[in-house]
DNA sequence: GACAGGATTGGTCAGTCGTCCAAATTGGGC
DNA sequence: GCCCAATTTGGACGACTGACCAATCCTGTC
């Protein structure tokens, strides 16, 4: 490998997380096997445990490394959202698009796609390993949306809104999944892939939901 | 085969599916081992190879045992609808009730809640393991609702009705995967296993969503 | 050019996995 | 009483698992 290659290429740390991504998200914990990512990263087995020590801390590491971009994305629509309406009262259809966006073009990627996976399945894994990442990933930027969503929906008692932002993410996160069933409904007419088509659906599909009566 | 026997062996592989749909719903089914299921259900481990062949065919009848109630509540309550209003002109909320209720007051009771649990990852196993269980089960009861749906919204055209039923697929499955979202969003003023609640909750959401303009 | 020190290697460990098999047990029909 | 078939058992197979180690390689520094 030439010097060139080496430096545009990831550094291995790199690559093993690339890799355990993408094998942890198609096989789950437990199905995914520390010699199938080794050798999906064309890297000795015994490399993982020298960087990322057991098994369940190179999932943590996979996981967070996906994660932490989607946050970064999130947190950061809001903050444009909020300097385009410097008084606070941003609308709820650019609120609902900042909080859902994110995600679903996160989604056009392989990768982004394997980070869905992982957190679709994330509390189903052995021990504690959901509820250690996941709490610490998402929370700060979740509680500022929930704050802001308060503010665009005055009129609506908290814990209502509360099931209601929960029954939105289920919305998207479930579309991200790809689990076919939206083609075999439409039969074949609808394509779960047109993701800045499931956005342009879903927006209004969640505003009207979350102003029902 | 007299009934005597008849009964003790159906006994004995109900005792294996119970318990294998328990198992297969808290680990998954890469996380969950042939020997674990069969010491769960006291029995023998080469008994469960006797009676359903390998693991693979073992998950499809475990899930199907479990599925198949699910799949016969909710063709049940659209019958009854229709039954109530037989001029067929069942009202959107009536619809999404008999949709969305015996999935989610099936999650009641502990085996049901292992139907959900496995049904919620069922896309996230490996191979066509999803894939082959999940069309063969609820397709028609699906395509049932989905023209039950249309009557009910006759202005919606056809693809966007597909992509918002989709979206509410996600929504109550979701919920239904209890990943302690809600209880963080809400600080715990809200608890994802009142499914009563739950459901008084998102009927309302849907119904406003799929009559989004 | 010798010297670290991190990075990487092949090889090995005990344990678990799914699957299979031959033998033993059971219980109804004759 | 025996027979036959379905059922149940303990044990074993090879393959694979996560983890680990000592040896080797590489890459800068002095």
């Amino acid at each position: 490998m030439s010097a060139a290659e080496a430096t545009v290429q990831l550094s291995v740390r790199e690559r093993i997380l690339a890799t355990a991504q993408a094998v942890f998200a198609e096989q789950g914990y437990a199905g995914a096997g520390t010699r199938a990512i080794a050798q999906a990263a064309g890297v000795n087995l015994a490399l993982l445990h020298y960087h990322f020590g057991a098994k369940r801390d190179l999932f943590k590491a996979a996981y967070q490394r996906g994660a932490q971009k989607v946050t970064e994305a999130r947190t950061r629509a809001l903050a444009e959202a909020r300097a385009r309406w410097p008084d606070g009262d941003i609308p709820l259809e650019a609120l609902v698009h900042a909080f859902v966006a994110p995600f679903m073009l996160n989604g056009q990627t392989e990768e982004g796609r394997a980070t869905m996976r992982m957190h679709a399945r994330l509390h189903t894994e052995p021990g504690q390993l959901g509820e250690e990442v996941l709490s610490t990933v998402y929370d700060e930027t979740t509680m500022a949306y929930v704050a802001a969503f308060q503010r665009a929906l005055p009129g609506l008692n908290r814990e209502t809104l509360c099931w209601r932002l929960y029954f939105m993410m289920g919305a998207y996160r479930y579309t991200l999944l790809r689990t076919g069933r939206l083609e075999a409904m439409s039969e074949g007419a609808c394509d779960s892939a047109d993701l800045e088509r499931a956005v342009a659906e879903i927006v209004p599909f969640l505003v009207a939901g979350l102003r029902a009566p």
